[in-house]
RNA sequence: GCUGGUGUGGUGGAAUGGUAGACACGAAGGACUCAAAAUCCUUUGGAGGCAACUCCGUAACGGUUCAAGUCCGUUCACCAGCACCA
């Protein structure tokens, strides 16, 4: 009998014990695969059947890989800083380390009986000080370069979390991590300008292998849009009001402007007379949360009592203010022009605005002086050039992405390596530190007083997170880091960039006061760059040895989730252009493909929770049908990318599967091998299944791998087909389900294991067949099957064709109109 | 509203434009058993027929084609992302 817990208990311990490792160097081979999943967040509800399915269905390409000669990096680690593991702490009343490194071991626990051939070697965590000093250190590379600054804007702050978020950590106004309500402020904040990158982010995607729809999304989120940005002088004044348009070719047609109410020539513009209601309505935004904002239906606004000119004809405009203008995308400002945008026209009609057609059904210009008559594209390029040669427009792109909010006033994340001096220090700077300055200096004012950021040196790093007393959010403004008066009061080296606590003496004139920054960083931020790290996870000196950097890069696959398209691969494709920028590493991109991996549901569709009790534990699964019955159930469960349900009743078939598989080959043992290869449709079936699988695994058809496994066995397990086939099965098999396979290789006498066997390769001549089979399709029906030789002609076919009972029946008297064979599949008889 | 995607038996799903429903689950019947479980065998989209077989059938309607689940158009439903982005 299949005992699947004595089984894979045995390889387990054989594997451990040094039977098989999946180190990268198994092969001479220089080609080579780099596979990674996304790390997990180590989480104390352990395991879920979601990280399994795509684990598993890298393993099985890593598996193949393997066996097909290359050097496989299969390697992982954990994500583990970050507000869950923060807030389990609080509630326990013990410290974020000692969770993070308990859920760790529980998850290494789980993974372990799951047959995946991970590199262990290689594991990182993004809470090792070793590790997050590298972190550190593209951080400073990034304050230097003048991309890290701080500003104060307005910011996602959710009060439950006691933290700012970034944009893409917010969805419909609540936390991405809990679904609390969260409202914008304005806070001074640590910023990265990945708004920079905007453009190569966009372009770049040209040159990988994504799956459409994540391309689409990205796309999306960075919204590029081209437009022309122009000025308009404000009547009696001299300023002008600029604006962004994508719709140049509608200039004629603009019979007002509206500023956003944050925007700050409002004030200066607004006439006298209306002061008071302009004051009133920026009140009245400003009170507005953002929600509120969005759920309002109706357009309001305020005339100012300003007017612009119009540039080309010189028509007075009327500049109003509305909070359906936003001060965060493009100028603050828009031109509006009610005949061609229907959020223009909204509010022109309710506040009874002129409104002007410029814009045919043909899209020819019209009511466009000079322009009538042209195209609406002719017409763009023509105003852009005029706009431009006056001086009062050019061409512009424009993003609608913001710069990355990148700091949380939390305790469990990575210290920025910062130091806060006086502005009388920072003249003092000299030697190594003002090389690692940021073009622009970047202050803060405390208690009236200006204070600036230097950087810490390198050989300071890292820096690690102090012991605090409280691990609670204080509120808007200092994280718990704050408290450790001993860890942020330091002395400075102002030539040096070290620095130590205020608690020892002064070591020498040189060193000056400082104040450690007490903000930490997102939890994005140690999984933008992991994968440079598994390439060369124990490097002291750098953060991954460079030519291990050019043998391993770009990710071959990288597999991940929906949710992390806008976020995470974002940011981690911003950092790696950095890291291109600076010389780190030498590819534009940091991933060469990546695919999805669909959800598991709980049974009904629904999505699993604990509070609704409908969780499957995976390990309860492995204990009751085993881990290779799990495996091969979540491959075959459905497509790999779509959601799904699960269905223990599923599992339990698959379990049935490989107890046959077992049976079969025992049954095959018995009779000593004395096996003959009799059956004529044998080599071809077998080698058609070599084929298959082989394909079906480098397009995540993981799914009908299975069935083809099953077809195969339902087919060939009542015969003596030969132990060469007996072990291509096995060694097919062997991705899927690692310990079966390992046990039925053993027991068919080999001595090593299977997965470092080689992969069969299929013979395309096995593939013919000298007999083949012809539908024949009758006015686009299929009416009969015949066998003819592989080799025969035309005519012969044909002959044999119209020679079929079935086809004299149909056709009758009727005379073929026309005769069509595809080669080895159709004839097809038309009639009619 | 915009963008992307998906609609196939009782269920999960398969199908390079060429036998729709592979494979599995479930169900029904049978074998083994004192009995049950496990296992094995048979049937399983609908309608008609003793049968060989015939007709219908992939969200709806239309089109292209000798031939459409697959390609094109329109509509509907659902899922995901974005959402006053000028």
């Amino acid at each position: 009998m299949y005992n699947h817990r004595s089984i894979e208990q045995k390889w387990i311990q054989k594997w451990e014990d040094g039977f098989v490792s999946y180190g990268v160097g198994n092969t001479e081979s220089e080609q080579k695969k780099y596979i990674l999943v996304e790390f997990p967040f180590p989480s104390g509800a352990g395991l879920h059947v979601g990280h399994i399915r795509s684990y598993v269905a890298q393993d099985i390409k890593a598996r193949m890989y393997r066996m097909q000669g290359y050097q496989v990096l299969y390697p992982i680690g954990w994500d583990a800083f970050g507000l869950p593991t923060e807030n389990y702490a609080i509630q326990n009343n013990i410290s974020p380390a000692i969770a993070t490194a308990d859920n760790i071991a529980n998850f290494k626990k789980q993974l372990a009986v799951l047959g995946l051939s991970f590199d262990w070697s290689r594991e990182i965590n993004t809470t090792d000080p070793k590790y997050y000093k590298w972190t550190q250190w593209i951080w400073l590379q990034m304050f230097k370069a003048g991309l890290a600054y701080q500003d104060k804007t307005q910011v996602w702050w959710c009060e439950e979390l006691k933290t700012v978020l970034a944009n893409e950590e917010v969805i419909d106004g609540k936390s991405e991590r809990g679904g609390y309500p969260c409202t914008r402020v304005p806070l001074r904040q640590w910023m990265l300008a990945i708004t920079k990158y905007a453009d190569r982010l966009d372009r770049d995607l040209d040159t990988v292998d994504y799956l459409p729809v994540i391309k689409t999304q990205q796309r999306n989120w960075i919204g590029r849009s081209e437009g022309v940005q122009l000025k308009f002088k404000i009547t009696n004044s001299t300023e002008f009001v600029e604006v962004f348009t994508t719709r140049i070719d509608t200039l004629f047609g603009v019979t007002f402007l509206v500023l956003a109410p944050e925007h700050s020539l409002l004030n200066k513009i607004t006439t006298a007379e209306y002061q008071a209601q302009v004051q009133q309505y920026q009140e009245q935004t400003k009170s507005k949360s953002d929600l509120d904002r969005q759920q309002e239906k109706d357009k309001t606004g305020v005339f100012t009592g300003a007017y612009a000119t119009s540039p080309l004809n010189g028509k007075q405009i009327p500049i109003w203010t509305a909070d359906y203008v936003l001060m965060n995308y493009g100028t603050g400002a828009v031109m509006a022009v009610p005949a061609h945008d229907e959020r223009d026209r909204e509010f022109a009609k309710k506040y009874k605005l002129e409104i002007i057609n410029v814009i045919t059904e043909g899209n020819i210009l019209e009511n466009s002086d000079l322009y009538n008559g042209l195209s609406t594209t002719e017409a763009k390029l023509k105003l852009t050039k005029e706009l431009s040669n006056q001086n009062l427009g050019q061409q512009k792109v424009q993003y609608k992405l913001r710069d990355w909010v990148f700091s949380r006033q939390r305790y469990w994340g990575e210290p920025f390596p910062i130091v806060w001096i006086s502005e009388y220090n920072y003249r003092q700077l000299a030697g190594n530190v003002t090389e690692s300055l940021p073009p622009q200096a970047i202050t803060r004012e405390v208690d009236g007083v200006l204070q600036y950021a230097v950087p810490l040196s390198v050989t300071d790093l890292p820096l690690e997170l102090p012991e605090v007393e409280s691990y609670i959010p204080q509120g808007l403004g200092d994280g718990p880091l704050a408290q450790a008066k001993d860890w942020v009061e330091v002395w400075y080296d102002t030539t040096t960039g070290r620095a130590v606590s205020r608690k020892n003496p002064r070591p020498d004139n040189n060193w000056v006061e400082g104040m450690r920054e007490t903000d930490t960083m997102p939890n994005w931020a140690g999984s933008s760059w992991y994968y440079l790290r598994y390439i060369d996870p124990n490097n002291d000196a750098v953060l991954s040895d460079k030519n291990l950097l050019e043998k391993w890069l770009p990710v071959d696959l990288y597999n991940g989730g929906m949710e992390h398209v806008t976020v995470h691969l974002l940011y981690s494709r911003f950092w790696h252009k950095f890291l291109y920028d600076i010389g780190v590493v030498s590819t534009i991109e940091p991933y060469k493909t990546r695919i999805k991996h669909g959800m598991i549901l709980a049974e009904g569709g629904v999505k699993m929770s604990k509070s609704k009790g409908n969780t499957v534990d995976p390990i309860e699964m492995v204990e009751l049908f085993g881990a290779d019955s799990l495996r091969v159930y979540e491959m075959f469960m459905g497509p790999y990318d779509e959601a799904i349900a699960w269905d223990t009743k599923g599992l339990i078939g698959c379990s049935r599967f490989l107890k046959r598989i077992y049976q079969w080959i025992i049954s095959i043992k018995s009779k000593d091998l004395e096996l003959v290869d009799n059956i004529p449709k044998l080599d071809y079936d077998t080698h058609y299944l070599i084929k298959k699988i082989t394909q079906d695994i480098d397009n995540q058809k993981y799914n009908t791998c299975i069935s083809s496994l099953m077809e195969y066995l339902n087919l060939y397990n009542t015969k003596d087909i030969g132990i060469d086939n007996i072990q291509i099965y096995i060694k097919l098999l062997a991705p899927f389900a690692p310990h079966l396979a390992e046990e039925l290789w053993e027991i068919l006498g080999e001595i090593s294991t299977v997965h470092l066997s080689r992969w069969p390769k299929y013979d395309e001549s096995k593939l013919l067949q000298s007999q083949v089979d012809y539908q024949i399709h009758i006015n686009g029906k299929m009416r009969d099957i015949i066998n003819v030789s592989a080799n025969s002609s035309h005519s012969d076919i044909e002959f044999k064709a119209l020679d079929s009972s079935k086809v004299k029946n149909i056709l009758g008297d009727n005379k073929p109109k026309k005769i069509i064979i595809n080669k080895d599949k159709h004839i097809v008889i038309i009639i009619n």
